[in-house]
DNA sequence: GGTGTTATTTGCATTATTGTACAAATATAC
DNA sequence: GTATATTTGTACAATAATGCAAATAACACC
């Protein structure tokens, strides 16, 4: 291998972090507004440890941060940038920004 | 649930696509030119056979198209928009976008 | 036509990673 | 002490990454 994988490894680890439909869900509902554990969960038909998790994989990628309030944990987006992820994503799902594709058969659609 | 998971289960399928570090690598190369499977092999230590695979992972998820030459395949980037994702994640590794973190204890770092 | 060569994809098996729930542990407050 | 909120231990199921070998595709040559 010829190039520097590790740095692409680091990226890989953040985008990892964003690549769930949980932890998109996470992340919408924290742009709006600090959230407990509880209240994510009560968005997504998950068991309460398993969001807690989900949290714990955006916390380590350095996409969410929290506080504790008695006992409860607030979290918050830490890097709202991740939002603009959801303009270039929508682009490739409507099949935007390309003229049309070339190869039209089995292998290559 | 009360949200429309599956809205941001397509959204996941794009991010996913993206969360790779040989994919990462690919993505980066067809941003600077078309390029064939095996020239995309030699850039990273895997088989043939996986790289074809993560091309149409790719390819499936619309970032990257395809056209036939002779015996070869050339793939070019569909969506450049995904370049984008780079800035955001390099702040992220950065632990820009935000003052600090407000709890330190091990559960909540 | 057939045969050989090159490039890519596909079938299959294996390993690694991720998502999940339940139960137990921990933390904080009362 | 009890009650509430969250995290952690554990196990299991589902998904993803990988290489090897075989299959396919496109061409060149005879």
């Amino acid at each position: 291998m010829s190039v520097d994988i590790a740095r692409f490894e680091r990226r890989a680890e953040v985008i990892k972090a964003m690549a769930n439909a949980a932890r998109l869900v996470i992340v919408e509902e924290l742009s709006r507004k600090e959230e407990t554990v509880g209240a994510l969960t009560e968005l997504l038909d998950l068991d309460i440890s398993t969001v807690s998790r989900h949290l714990l994989t955006l916390r380590h990628a350095g996409i969410v941060s929290c506080r504790k309030i008695g006992t409860r944990v607030l979290y918050r987006l830490r890097t709202p940038c991740v939002l603009n992820f959801f303009d270039c994503v929508e682009k490739v799902l409507n099949g935007e920004d390309e003229p049309a594709d070339c190869c039209s058969s089995d292998s290559c659609e």
